[in-house]
DNA sequence: TTCATTCATCGTAATATTGCAATGAAACAT
DNA sequence: ATGTTTCATTGCAATATTACGATGAATGAA
């Protein structure tokens, strides 16, 4: 099959799917990373750091620009991208009510 | 290609990756949510509960496994599946290290 | 023993992902 | 106008993922 079943899960276990994914590859955990330490930079600064194609770059960039996570905009001839600190605090959240559902109260093995 | 390039990245990266790679599927967050609700709880009620096949149960929950986030138990003809909490707070933490390295100070987008 | 239940594994078809070369489009300089 | 730089898009081959039926191993009941 290869198709992920959506319709049998909640919106937020969808969602949290979804952006689980986007970060689901090096690539685009270490642009990330790359962006917080520039707070802005160019598509060609990232093909020169992760010794990835140009082409591959500017495809991990669109799947972070389509769950709003970064943004670009035009700067002269080269592109300036940078975080969604907005969505960032969203994305950041949307995690927590995942790993806060598990309390830490109980040390113990349930089995 | 399919195959993702792990040795341009760091450890940490690459770790982080791979966890979101195992919540980048609906029907292993609903798992753990189902699990957090139960704190125990066998593999056919996933099977119940869920809707998919009991096949398709037990591979998520051998990739959950996998990265030791869940753990299973014999509990004589049937299967005892939680949480590990040590795991649970690694994994916590380790992304909380990847969300809190955007510092919420700067209201303004850079671009 | 024989049967049912539970769950893991194998095999398979459909689809998705990854990385790249090639090609385009846009902005700018000469 | 011509060339250069920057980045997006397209097309492709290799591989991964997803879901499921079928099968098998293990446990316990009759």
């Amino acid at each position: 099959m290869g198709i992920t079943k959506t319709d049998l899960f909640s919106e937020e276990q969808n969602e949290l799917a979804r952006v689980a994914k986007v970060l689901s590859n090096p690539a685009r955990v270490a642009i990330l990373h790359h962006l917080f330490k520039a707070n802005a930079c160019i598509n060609s600064d990232l093909v020169h750091e992760l010794g990835l194609a140009q082409a591959t770059i500017s495809q991990h960039l669109r799947e972070l620009k389509a769950i709003g996570l970064v943004q670009g905009t035009i700067e002269g001839v080269s592109m300036s991208y940078c975080i969604n600190p907005v969505k960032w605090v969203e994305i950041k959240q949307l995690f927590n009510s995942l790993f806060d559902r598990f309390g830490m109260d109980e040390e113990g093995q349930c089995c």
